[in-house]
DNA sequence: TCTGGGGTCCTAGGACCC
DNA sequence: TCTGGGGTCCTAGGACCC
């Protein structure tokens, strides 16, 4: 059996665990700058705020139902993330950690367990030492663990947070009951095709044939069938190791100067290279993009990326930096407001066995550097030693008015209890 | 005025090889 | 008139996820 353990709510849950004064009322939480909701609590979600709602468009509703708004704090999500998983991880020697508030966990050998008893554990433990609540779905396959989750964060009193799909009846009925939109692995291009032939639900897509569901969503689409038919096709995935790393920004005002970009790109190029330390890689190749705003059809568009394959393998922030700036340099063009920009880095080699090359080769010297810097940001404070190329002055600064204190990361953050 | 960020996997087609 | 067959690698782009 596999199980599906997913956080509530999850960034609005991290809010209320350090604000119980807020149990009970509408929270979202917003993306970078302030710009898109990308949380919201039960009581949010009742007043008709959508995922991904643009704050500005909804300021009005948010104050008539006195929504409390909060800034993506990514560092206390990502803490309390790994409070979660440390937690889970003691019930089953085999865990995917699918994503900040997502795992799997594989229970093999499980066969004389209660596995609801053994869910409702999880959910109280959980509960009890971080205060983050979870639901949870058991099933065979991924996929229908995924939908027992669904059900069971839809009816949390009838199923006390904890669902199982193990008989043919309860998959039958779960399948019929769930929309095929709403299933995992089908978007909105396969659904709305999905949709036109009169497939409804999971169930009907279940009823399909094998070859006229590979010829619509190829292989990853019979893969999906089979699992929601309860043929285990789909395991776990437990390499923790990135394939790519990103980091990218929009912009608090439009940008027009290269020099503006230069800066930004550096200071990405070089926090790709930290993120590359960190998991001991080196990367091949590297990507920058550019865009201009699109949502604004009164000024001229212009969008490009450019891939770079490297000389070398390197996770130097001085080589990336170099390499990016030299990419920067061929899209850049002048007279256009640029609002974002972003450098991918991809194509990994492990750190400590990597391939010679015979005319170019990274520079040794950066390795202690780079361990250095490293060591010097992690006592000192992030971004304490940074590349010239990068802001020293620190003028950037992304838009954020409801940033909530660092709780568990930073010792001035920490809450006091008044007795 | 304002509209996020970070990932994964798969496929088709081009370029190239012998 | 007629123009092989079997590969690999790379890239762009699509679709999906949270």
């Amino acid at each position: 059996m596999f199980a599906l353990i997913d956080c509530n709510n999850f960034y609005a849950s991290c809010e209320r665990v350090f604000r119980p004064d807020l149990n009970g009322r509408p929270i979202v939480v917003l993306s970078n700058n302030d710009g898109c909701v990308i949380a919201r609590s039960n009581e949010a979600k009742a007043v008709g705020i959508p995922m991904g709602a643009p704050a500005f468009e909804y300021e009005k509703l948010f104050q008539e139902h006195d929504v409390q708004v909060f800034s993506a704090n990514f560092a206390l999500y990502g803490d309390m993330s790994n409070r979660v998983i440390t937690i889970l991880s003691d019930y089953s020697p085999e865990m995917e950690i699918y994503s900040i508030d997502e795992c799997f966990l594989k229970l093999k050998g499980f066969d004389l367990f209660n596995l609801q008893t053994y869910g409702e554990g999880m959910r109280y433990k959980v509960s009890k030492w971080t205060g983050i609540p979870i639901s949870i779905g058991i099933s065979p396959t991924k996929v229908l663990a995924k939908v027992a989750n669904r059900i069971a964060k839809k009816y949390p009193n009838e199923t006390q947070g904890v669902y199982i799909i193990d008989s043919e009846e309860k998959r039958v009925k779960a399948l019929k009951w769930l929309k095929v939109e709403d299933v995992w692995g089908i978007g909105r291009q396969h659904s709305k095709r999905l949709s036109a032939i009169g497939v409804k639900t999971a169930f009907d897509f279940t009823q399909l044939n094998d070859e006229f569901v590979k010829k619509q969503m190829a292989i990853v689409g019979l893969r999906l069938k089979h699992d929601l038919q309860g043929i285990p096709t789909l395991d776990l995935e437990e390499t923790q190791i990135k394939k790519s790393i990103a980091t990218t920004r929009s912009f608090e005002t439009n940008y027009t100067t290269y020099e503006q970009l230069a800066e930004r790109i550096n200071t990405f190029a070089s926090s790709c290279a930290e993120k590359l330390r960190k998991q001991n890689s080196c990367c091949n190749s590297l990507m920058v993009f550019i865009h201009t705003n699109g949502h604004r059809k009164d000024l001229p568009q212009y969008s490009r990326n450019i891939v770079v394959k490297l000389p070398f393998p390197t996770s130097s922030s001085i080589e990336l930096v170099k390499f990016a700036t030299q990419a920067l340099q061929k899209i850049f063009k002048q007279g256009y407001a640029y609002k974002k920009a972003g450098v991918i880095v991809q194509d990994f080699s492990q750190a400590d066995n990597l391939q010679q090359t015979l005319f170019e080769s990274r520079d040794k010297r950066h390795i202690p550097l780079m361990q250095t810097i490293d060591k010097l940001n992690l006592l000192f404070g992030q971004q304490k030693i940074r590349l010239a190329s990068q802001d020293t002055k620190r003028v950037w600064k992304m838009k954020q008015q409801k940033l909530s204190p660092h709780y568990t990361t930073n010792l001035n953050d920490i809450i006091t209890i008044n007795l």
